[in-house]
DNA sequence: GTCTATACGAAGATAGAC
DNA sequence: GTCTATCTTCGTATAGAC
């Protein structure tokens, strides 16, 4: 059982302060932006009392705990990456494997979504941060799905194009739509989620 | 001949003061963000005295000239919406047309990409201007390219599909890319404007 | 309409007792 | 490590002369 509001974890062992100073500040940053955000209410979200500089004793400034707070979920993006089912695993079906994959995808990006928005926010003073971040989200996606397209290829699975190309297209594609969702609160041009996948399969995989 | 910098207009005239304000609101909001911008740059900026409340004569506060500044440039997009060539001005040749139109609609979004970015750090204060701008920004782009898309697939230039699925599924793409360049410094993995173009046409029209 | 001067409040950060 | 209390800086906004 987890209290993270009365800073209690697991066991009912009081969370370090410090890891509370963390969790509150996270939380207040991607709600009201680091601007939006006041070390008062970081220590008041970390049950500290409001107003003190009690925050001071942990992190140096504010932006010290903003790095602190975007390493930390980087770290943890590191940790959860994942890759959709093998095409062994859907019985061969391309289709399907696409499917599942794509939906994968979009979930994941919409759980970015609030790193993501927090670090393009303060870019300037996330230098290092962004750089990974990018390596994370992007390339690395971009790598391991134009290998597997590759492998299909060769199988004859789906239409021989550029590999790499080709995953580019349909990760930006999906990072497309998914940013055109949040940012306007709705699908753009109300093509459903299935609706958009489905095309996409459709493009990939010819007629 | 236009001197920005320092108030002038075609003809030598003076730019009224609030225009001079928003002119500069617009470039410090873009370059610092809206929280980062003070009332003593911005006129600053306008060629009033810093500190002195002068802004206050043209504007009720920070956040009017907020929506001042969106409003202006929301319209300057409405005015320069504009579409791709036809087929027939391309020799009926529907890959150089497409071609076209990407390249066309990459420019177009990384010129809006300051305004978008700003929209989207101040959302909670730009309710209306945003379902505006989505509107402009993506769902006349779909319906116009969709419309196009089935008159093509009426004549056999390209194949058949859901062509407002198609049209999203495209503008998503070229969202993605350019959004992806822009966040992180650098193409997506680093595939070239040329290559993603030259894919995405060939996702569309087949082998 | 623009200036000088200033009131007011908010927020980051520190000193020192406990 | 946490508290009370306070310093300091900065930014919004206003008052009143010109």
């Amino acid at each position: 059982m987890s209290l993270v509001d009365g800073g209690l974890v697991e066991g009912g062992m009081a969370a370090p302060t410090r890891e509370r100073i963390l969790d509150g500040a996270w939380r207040l940053f991607v709600e009201q932006g680091f601007a939006g955000t006041t070390i008062t209410q970081i220590e008041a979200a970390a049950s500290l009392a409001a107003g003190s500089g009690s925050f001071y004793r942990h992190f140096r400034s504010k932006e010290d705990v903003l790095h602190a707070v975007v390493d930390r979920e980087v770290e943890r993006v590191d940790a959860e990456r994942n890759v959709g089912p093998e095409l062994s695993d859907t019985g061969g079906d391309v289709r399907v494997a696409l499917a599942m994959e794509f939906q994968q995808r979009l979930r994941n990006l919409q759980r970015l979504d609030p790193l993501v928005r927090l670090v393009q926010q303060e870019r300037e003073h996330l230098g290092g941060s962004r750089d990974y971040l990018g390596d994370l989200l992007v390339d690395r996606n971009v790598t391991v799905r134009s290998e597997r397209f590759a492998a299909w290829m060769e199988r004859g699975a789906i239409p021989k194009r550029d590999p790499e190309a080709l995953a580019t297209v349909l990760m930006c594609a999906l990072v497309g739509y998914r940013m055109s969702s949040d940012y306007f609160d709705r699908p753009p041009g109300d093509t459903s989620e299935e609706a958009f996948i489905t095309t996409l399969i459709d493009l990939v995989v010819g007629p």
